[in-house]
DNA sequence: ATGGTTGCGCTGCAA
């Protein structure tokens, strides 16, 4: 069983590239977030084509902002949008968490609140949002998966250069604790304990991706239960590359069986010495993400 | 080079 998540950063613009995505990876469960629409215009886009790869579709979306789905050929039952306990931002509930059981699992599609600017009532809502997800999914069933942008990176190593992002968001302290929080285990990170080079998202500006300065915040965090069953965990990175591509890559997890062949590399490109090593020299272009 | 991109939706904000 193929698990997938991907940040397309609008499902509309990102349609031409998605469609023949899953078809070339044919992932049985799918996660997808920044789709940047509404439930109606969701469905009315992605609907038909996606029954006819036969996906069941859960979408949770506002609209303009973030937005969120499930795709699943395994099942998709018990569908819950946002979760128990989930904080408001400004008074609004924001569309950043759908769930459902497929396939035996709970799988959450999520996009964890940017933070912004370190102490800024925003960072203060990620943290909050993270603490009441971690209550609502240990409320939840045993066999989880959590996939999506997570907004955190989890470890230095999952930096371009950690010195770059002194006093940013995504590294901090207590962004690192909350992810620990969930007790599940990171199953790229697992799989490859020591590779750099398995980010999963670059900027859009200045040839981040071209120099591969990039960061691992697309995870997958699963249960022992779950975790156990992993048989391959990679990064799309060629889903970045080309024309008009999302900011971010999909991030791909094979349970009991690898799937082979044809199907693109499942070994991340090799470590680059000395890379994040540092100098700091490299600003970053903006505030994080 | 104190820069650089994309998306939403209309002017500047978010990432």
């Amino acid at each position: 069983m193929r698990i997938a998540t991907w940040n397309v950063n609008s499902a509309k613009q990102r349609m031409p590239r998605l469609l023949p995505w899953l078809q070339q990876r044919r992932p049985d469960i799918v996660c997808l977030q920044e789709t940047k629409l509404t439930d109606a215009a969701f469905h009315d886009l992605f609907d038909s084509p996606l029954a006819e790869l036969g996906y069941e579709v859960a979408h949770h979306g506002q609209g303009g902002y973030n937005g969120v789905a499930l795709l699943s050929r395994v099942g998709l039952d018990d569908v819950e949008a946002g979760f128990t306990g989930q904080p408001d931002y400004d008074g609004r509930a924001e569309a950043r968490a759908v769930s459902a059981t497929c396939g035996g699992v709970r799988v959450h599609s999520l996009y964890v609140p940017n933070g912004r600017e370190v102490g800024s009532p925003h960072y203060q809502y990620k943290l909050a949002w993270l603490d009441a997800l971690a209550v609502a999914v240990a409320a939840g069933p045993a066999e989880v998966a959590l996939c999506g942008d997570i907004n955190v990176a989890p470890a230095d190593i999952d930096l371009f250069d950690p010195a770059a992002f002194e006093g940013h968001t995504h590294v901090t302290e207590a962004e690192r604790q909350r992810l620990g929080a969930f007790g599940l285990i990171d199953v790229v990170r697992a799989r490859w304990p020591e590779h750099d080079s398995v980010y999963s998202y670059w900027d859009y500006r200045a040839g981040m991706f071209h120099q591969d300065y990039g960061m691992r915040i697309d995870l997958v965090l699963a249960s022992g239960s779950v975790a156990d069953r992993v048989a391959a965990a990679w990064v799309d990175r060629a889903a970045r590359k080309g024309r008009l591509p999302s900011d971010h890559a999909p991030v791909i997890v094979d349970l009991d069986v690898a799937l082979d062949g044809d199907i693109g590399p499942i070994v991340p490109p090799p470590s680059k010495p000395g890379r994040r090593a540092g100098s700091g020299k490299v600003k970053l272009p903006h505030a994080v993400d």
